[in-house]
DNA sequence: TATTTTAGCGTACAAGTGTACGCTGAGATT
DNA sequence: AATCTCAGCGTACACTTGTACGCTAAAATA
């Protein structure tokens, strides 16, 4: 049982993946991308995909789940770096713009399947999301002064700033990015000023 | 001259956009469809296509135009609503979730195009959110105690995150709706609040 | 060692795609 | 009335796609 058939195995169901990912770009989205070219570009044979995936469906679904957990790691850095004296928003939002520098392809696949035509992918998606958003909310109720439903709302409008902020990036050159950012950092700003007015107290009063 | 000729090619055209914006679903993207499938739904044979678009790039970009027109002329209609004493942020966010559910299929290609593989319709997206951040903007700046940049960035934040609550919209019921939109209201409200009180006065000091 | 399992291959096929080409007949123009 | 224009059609072609089926050889198991 020294595994070397497994192990093979793996090893080209990575390939198959790390294909798909590499043919995806700013002109190519999943949905274009063909069970015959993936198998191509991974060096298989077209009939053989069907040994590691059902479906091209399957391998999307695998994709979302990678790209998900490479964010996750990112995040988690950025955490520790945080815990280490820098600025929480600043911090958060370098950290993100690393991720889509480094890995525009995931981030394009959360970006695009989000709203594509496979309810699977949206919720696969959307719980990737739901991660951040509820991470942020536990911090923010932690270290604010806010109520847990204002935290939640605070962080749903932040992430959401964020990632949208990310999706214009992609299409951006270096000036024009430190100028979202600049902008992005200062809607933040907007929003955590505004939660802790309205979160600290007279939750249920309208506002002015 | 009486155009007889004309009008046909004009009503054949149209009939091009409403077959294409038909087949449009939760699960139909603009990139799913095929040329001969929209001319089908059309009732005019493949090659006909050409006699009005080149491409089928060019029918989407008139998709987008067409979807844009709608979305704004739907926006007008707000603003005479305002005037009549309506509440600013509610009438906006109604109006908005009112264009999602009755005209679903121009917001989904909007949405899906936004962060497309087409540049051209990324842009032409990215052309019809600015008109609406540019409006909002304006009116920031001549309604609130805000200066000029920031009234832009308020409604760069603002536009964004009402964009992104009519994309859950779509699979959510309308329970969901309900309290998504009520978040929604919030968020604006801590944005409103956040901004008037950043841009206001010493605009480039750093908040505590 | 003999047997079973299985990743990967090649062939084959039906279905769908975009589009080149030439024709037709009904409006438009002269 | 004679001519021109051109929206729409049908045929045809070269491709690409997903996937069913059966084979092989090497690893795993007995």
């Amino acid at each position: 049982m020294s595994g070397v058939r497994a192990q093979q195995k793996q090893k080209t169901r990575q390939a198959l993946i790390v294909a798909a990912f590499n043919q995806l770009s700013a002109e190519h989205s999943f949905s274009n991308l063909s069970l015959r070219e993936v198998a191509r570009e991974a060096g298989i044979a077209p009939t053989s995909f069907y040994r590691h995936f059902k479906d091209m469906n399957e391998l999307g679904l695998t994709m979302v789940d990678e790209a998900g957990l490479t964010l996750r790691q990112l995040m988690r850095q950025a955490r520790r770096r945080i815990a280490s004296g820098g600025s929480v928003i600043n911090t958060s939002v370098l950290t993100f713009m690393e991720f889509i520098d480094t890995s525009s392809n995931q981030f394009r696949l959360l970006l695009r399947e989000r709203s594509g035509t496979s309810k699977a992918f949206r919720a696969a998606v959307a719980r990737e999301i739901q991660h951040f958003i509820l991470e942020l909310a536990h911090y923010l109720e932690a270290e604010t002064p806010c109520d847990a439903n204002h935290a939640y709302m605070q962080a749903e409008a932040m992430v959401t700033l964020v990632f949208n902020a990310g999706a214009d990036a992609l299409d951006q050159d270096v000036q024009q990015r430190e100028e979202l950012t600049e902008r992005l950092i200062w809607q933040l700003r907007y929003i955590a000023k505004g939660a802790n007015h309205y979160g600290t107290h007279q939750v249920n009063s309208k506002p002015s």
